[in-house]
Formats: structure tokens, C-alpha cells, sequence
DNA sequence: CATTCTTGCGTAACGGTATAACGTGTGAGA
DNA sequence: TCTCACACGTTATACCGTTACGCAAGAATG
């Protein structure tokens, strides 16, 4: 096995690149940056940024994965029908680096409503929360 | 006049520097980049990144300029009394580069009530709606 | 089979965004 | 006078992301 030339689609027709960054994101505890991804993914050939940043933009756009536009940062999706949810929030931790995913309704017709009062139509939209979490309060 | 070693805060306790900075953004139709307010501050003498980091950081927090994470540049605030609005919304057109500022209170209440759900205390949040705006639907 | 199209890959070079680590100057207040 | 806080200016560097090439493999078609 290992033929290292084939492509190795192990998770639902991933190639081999998007393969190796979905499950660098998949372990991490946070969110990585897109270099991040890149140095832990050396040993395994990848060389350039746009190796992983063609990964990314593959996987953010099935659903896999969450980009985190204040972090300039990745995180794989924690939800189990993800591509279905339109708008999802994620409550960022400053100090522990948490991310935690939440998907409410109604900040969804909120944000549509708004849209539509203005007659604007969104085609994504970021809704992120800095501050500190529940753990990090104590500090 | 013109004597220019010594600071002149012409807006409301603002610095040189911090003036200029934002004399462009305010001048500007829409959002500009920092290298941008850079480069057209460069005839007033401005010559590295920091200085205008630094003023838009100022600016930022006192509520006269907003940042916009995921386009990684800077808009002059629209409102009247902007300090006092915690939650605001931006609709950002990605053909004509128009950004409206939306200021709902029930967007600001829904994410007050989810953070407080999780337990998390908000110190900023970032709310953004990337699509197509009025005008430029008709394209 | 030959052709074309599409999709992903690999490399090099580059451009855009942001900060670190210095040191200077000035005004307010002890 | 002596700090202290704050803004400033400079250099260098780190971090984030894309442009522009060309190659390879599989699918679709004639």
C-alpha cells in the first residue's frame, strides 16, 4: 500500500492535499492558521502556501471547514450537517484560544431581515464573538 | 503657520498623525486599507506602516473608525453618536465596494443572549454581510 | 483512438497585512 | 527636578495570501 503517487481520497472524495489538511484542522484543539497547517504538513511534502490555501478553499467550500475572519484562522466544523447551516456564529476565547460554534436561528432570520430591509443579498455572512469564555472567566 | 514639530489636534484631541488618518477615511466613498492611507499620506510625511497602525488603533477604540475583518481594512464610522452603539452590522457590497453600517437592537440582543447562554463574556463582535447591494443587483 | 476540458498539483516569485524592538521627545504631575 | 505616560519615527521582520507559470490525470466527446 502507500502508493504515494495515487491520490488517496480516505475521507469522502478528498484528494490527498485536502485530505492532509482537513485532519491537521480535525486534531487541533483551535483554530490554525493556513502556515501553521503548512509547517505541520512539511514531513509529509507539502512546500508552498498555496498547497494548503487551494486545500482550504476547497474544504471551506464543502462545508468542512470554518474560516475565522478576526483570526485570520481555520477551524474544522464541529456540526454534523454543516453544509445545511446558513449562518453560524462561533464565540472566539482571547485567552484560551477556544473556538465554540453556535448556530441560532434566529440571528439567521435577524441577519435575513436586516438584508432584506436593505435590500441587500448576502452570499456569506461573519458573525464572530471575542471575548472570554466560561473557563477563563476565573483568571 | 504651519509650524510643523508641534501637534496639531484639529478634531477633538486628535494627534497630527491621527487626523490625517482620519481625514482619509472620511473623505473616502468607502473602506481603505492601511498601505493605502499609507501611500496617500505619504506627501504628508508619513513613511512607515506603524504610523498609521498606530493612529487607526487609537481611532478604532475611541469609536471614530471601524475595522472591517474580512476585507482587512478601515471605514470612518457613519453614526451620529457611535460610542454608544456596541453592536453594529455591516452590509458590504463585493462589486461596488459600498458599505452600509447597520445598527439593530435585536441583532445586539439575540448575540448578548446567546453569549450569556454559553457563559461567555464579549469584549468585541464582528458582524458582517458580504453580497450584493441595491444598486448592484441589477448586474 | 485523438481531442478537448476540467480539475488538481507543484514551483517560484511576489505583494499585502501587521508587529517587534529599538530609541526620541514632550507634557503632566509628584 | 524627576519620573511617568504617551505619542512619535525608524528599521527590520514576521505573517498572510495571490499571480502566473506549466504539468498530469481523468472524464467526456467525436
Amino acid at each position: 500500500m502507500s502508493d504515494h503517487h495515487h491520490h488517496q481520497p480516505d475521507l469522502a472524495g478528498l484528494t490527498r492535499n485536502q485530505s492532509l489538511v482537513m485532519n491537521q484542522l480535525a486534531c487541533a484543539v483551535g483554530p490554525l492558521s493556513a502556515y501553521t497547517i503548512l509547517d505541520q504538513l512539511r514531513v509529509h511534502g507539502l512546500r508552498a502556501p498555496l498547497q494548503v490555501y487551494r486545500a482550504l478553499d476547497k474544504l471551506v467550500e464543502i462545508g468542512m471547514v470554518h474560516r475565522l475572519e478576526s483570526l485570520n484562522a481555520f477551524v474544522a466544523c464541529r456540526q454534523p450537517g454543516c453544509e445545511t447551516n446558513e449562518t453560524i456564529a462561533f464565540a472566539i476565547c482571547d485567552i484560551c484560544g477556544h473556538v465554540a460554534e453556535i448556530s441560532d436561528p434566529k440571528i439567521a432570520r435577524d441577519l435575513s431581515a436586516i438584508a432584506e430591509a436593505a435590500q441587500f443579498v448576502p452570499r456569506k455572512t461573519t458573525v464572530e464573538l471575542r471575548g472570554a469564555c466560561r473557563l477563563c472567566q476565573a483568571a
